[in-house]
DNA sequence: GCCCAGGTGAAGT
DNA sequence: ACTTCACATGGG
């Protein structure tokens, strides 16, 4: 173990590269078993030994900090997994499947304008379209201590804070479009304006109750049902919010409903009927096991 | 070329 | 209320 390495200890279960892998965040890139990402303008690198985090190189006590907050490791993670093992057979046999998969506590702002990128969308240019924003609008960041990321010249392996409301207010719709958001563009632009302004608050929202949240949030353009769930469970702490995508429609369907096509309206109904409080962490093991287990079968089962 | 990808908004029944 | 369609972009 190297002695400028900080572990993390006692925070099973958790895992890393299942919880990074589950189509929450998109700025983090994988080199063996070594995470790298960009959360709240801080460069955090991390990996996992055994039961322990460990964030790699010169790591402050605000990294740290930082590492507990977004992976949530001050939750009871076990008492939860424990609940959703009791609800029913499915639920049990995804949380074994991929116990440990967290759900992360990320910037509000980053989360929407992720999301609204995600409509219609894959996940590869998902990723390279936030990343190609940061480059473009946001501050390259200065790694402290020693060994900065060399490359930077060639544009490789430099880092980028995701730019302010602020800053994409005033972006140019075309630019966004260069950057890969396709029709998103202007919805990106427009909600920037509305953040920045002050007319929407989006850590405010924590205050409001999950439907009025949701409401403010659909009231963006670009944001709909699924795309408000997204940000309010990812980044603001509703873990009743239960996101319905393709995926979730198939999963849902061929083990809740025999197989037979049913609306969203009626998945997420049965989905707080059921998993209740927990039902956004429900969706995230439907959904990684969805996409990890069942890809081939459920894409024959349109 | 054609189809689809973590949907949404607008227009049509 | 429910159904249909366009919407940029790129990878299979």
């Amino acid at each position: 173990m190297r002695r400028d390495e900080v572990v993390i200890s006692g925070i099973s279960p958790f895992n890393l590269k299942e919880t990074l892998e589950s189509g929450q965040a998109f700025r983090w890139d994988a080199e063996d078993d070594v995470f790298t990402g960009v959360v709240r303008g801080r460069v955090l690198r991390a990996r996992q030994e055994g039961d322990s985090l460990v964030l790699a190189r010169p790591a402050s006590d605000e990294d740290i900090r930082l590492a507990v907050e977004y992976f949530s490791l001050d939750v009871d993670h076990a008492s939860i997994e424990r609940r959703l093992c009791d609800m029913d057979p499915v639920l049990e046999c995804a949380v074994r499947s991929f116990t440990g998969l967290r759900l992360l506590r990320q910037e509000p702002w980053e989360c929407l304008v992720s999301f609204i990128l995600s409509a219609r969308n894959a996940i590869p240019l998902i990723r390279r379209a936030v990343e190609r924003i940061a480059r473009a609008y946001g501050d390259p960041i200065e790694q402290e201590g020693g060994a900065r990321q060399s490359g930077d010249e060639f544009g490789n392996t430099s880092y980028y804070s995701f730019p302010t409301p602020g800053k994409l207010a005033s972006a140019d719709v075309l630019d966004l479009v260069r950057c890969g958001a396709g029709f998103r563009s202007q919805y990106v632009k427009a909600a920037a304006e509305r953040v920045a302004s002050g007319d929407i608050d989006l850590e405010g929202l924590r205050n409001l109750a999950y439907e009025a949240a949701k409401d403010k949030l659909m009231s963006l353009r670009g944001v709909g049902e699924k795309v408000a769930d997204c940000v309010l469970l990812f980044s603001l702490g509703s873990y009743q919010a239960f996101p319905i995508d393709v995926w979730m429609t198939r999963v849902m369907r061929y083990f809740y409903f025999g197989g037979s096509k049913v609306s969203t309206a009626t998945i997420a109904h049965f989905a707080r009927e059921r998993f209740g409080d927990l039902a956004g962490y429900a969706q995230q093991y439907l959904f990684h096991y969805a996409r990890r287990k069942l890809a081939v079968e459920l894409r024959g089962l349109e």
